[in-house]
DNA sequence: GCAAAAGTGTTCATCGTACACCCATGG
DNA sequence: CCATGGGTGTACGATGAACACTTTTGC
């Protein structure tokens, strides 16, 4: 509330440290489906809780928005150049004892990304940056809050795959059916797996009759036995997504009380 | 980034001014359908900014939670005593260039609460405070992006109505199926007005099943022709919400491209 | 009694799910 | 040629929407 004058315009004074922390999220394929989930987590060499596993994340520059912090998160912890990427506000942490080093608000995001073509490398005050499956983290053993944060962000990203399509911002340029399958059963729900090709491609009736998913005309190429699965392509605004609403709805925790 | 040393506790330097805003809306009974949905407005009397209307809210204090701040925002701006009402984070709101006084960053709120016994009194650096039409809010000339705020709480409210049971947050403690429908009607779509009292019902058949909406066993004074209403209580957890699915999507935006 | 509003039950179309069948590859 | 996995089409069951009908009030 404290006032005052500089240069004749009113200014407020700083009342808190303001950062950004970065949920990164991938499918990892060719592992097992409830492993297939990963966050990117940095071990810290910073002056305070070194050798602890955290969330990466940053101190927002003055004239800096959150979005672009994000991004400087990725790539001043783990090397990654995010941009393009995509990325959303997923809350703000503040709880006044959440850090002992002051008031720190942190702005905490989401990202998705596909992983097979990236390599981590540890940034600035990190002595480590790995994939881990989400549901190996030990959330006990992470600094701050990023425990919560992190449970928060795979309820929404849980939600985000029901009710948009940022699957597809887990995949290459061209896919298959299976390979998508695979997205939202790593993510939602490992009995996906066995749903059918055809009821699966019932879900996606609205983008098949838009234009915004199209075969490509080719075959994967077939590592393995069975038939190769035809390639499809998402045409869809890059980064964008759509509201829409998945049919199969699972393990349905209905009459349990919301947070 | 700046350190320095404080009875050898390392403490971060404060980087930007903290702020709540909060955006409650609520249902008028007895008002136009498409101006039943009203959000509280405050007109400024702050140093700066003087005469425009903004959303009320207050400089987050050293040792508060940002959901005190909140409460404490309708308290000094509209003298409204929110303690047990419905609120959630919205987001957080941090553009280099939002505020001309420095770096504010704001953390903007939703709340829900039924109004017909409120009185509004227009608190601290406040001339006045009314409930608004949403549809009737001068959007441009809002103060800083409050007007994005109040776009983003009417998507987000929207929203909720559709996977929650928030609605009943906007109800006294005994209401008819026709209030009911009124609270969906106003924020989701006039057209659930002419929504059959069988269909509505359906849609909370879990609700009967559960035990959680029970049949009071009592009609509504008719004040008005026509047959009285029967009244319902709801007695899901206080201030609480279930995750559910709505049947009616209405004004389905599909193919429309997202913020 | 008549119009208006609330409540009930039935019918019908739609859609998600299950399943049976066909295709293509590796061994 | 057989096992495995991908793809297609059909049939059944659940459910949301429309509607006809009954109940209860004010005028």
């Amino acid at each position: 509330m404290a006032l005052r004058a500089n240069r004749g315009q009113q200014v407020l004074q700083s009342n808190a440290i303001v950062a950004v922390d970065v949920v990164l999220f991938t499918v990892r394929p060719k592992t097992e489906i409830e492993q297939a989930w990963q966050v990117l987590l940095v071990q810290r060499d910073d002056a305070a809780f070194v050798g602890k596993w955290s969330l990466p994340g940053v101190l927002v520059h003055a004239d800096e928005t959150f979005d672009a912090a994000a991004r400087r998160a990725l790539q001043t912890k783990a090397s990654l150049d995010a941009a393009g990427w995509y990325l959303e506000q997923l809350g703000t942490f503040g709880h006044p004892s959440r850090d002992t080093r002051g008031r720190v608000v942190s702005v905490a995001h989401v990202a998705l990304q596909r992983s097979d073509e990236l390599t981590l490398v540890p940034g600035s005050d990190v002595l480590r940056a790995e994939w881990v499956p989400v549901r190996w983290v030990p959330a006990e053993s992470l600094a701050f809050d990023h425990a919560d944060m992190l449970r928060v962000a795979m309820q929404r990203t849980q939600s985000k795959l029901r009710y948009s399509w940022v699957a597809f911002q887990l995949l290459p340029e061209k896919f298959t059916l299976p390979e998508l399958r695979s997205i939202y059963a790593a993510i939602l729900d490992p009995a996906l797996l066995r749903l059918n090709t055809s009821n699966f491609k019932k879900a996606f009736a609205e983008l098949f009759a838009s234009g915004a998913l199209v075969p490509v005309g080719q075959r994967a190429t077939a590592g393995r036995v069975g038939r190769p699965a035809d390639l499809y392509a998402f045409c869809g605004p890059l980064g964008g997504t759509w509201e829409r609403e998945l049919p199969w709805q699972m393990e349905r925790d209905l009459h349990a009380p919301a947070s």
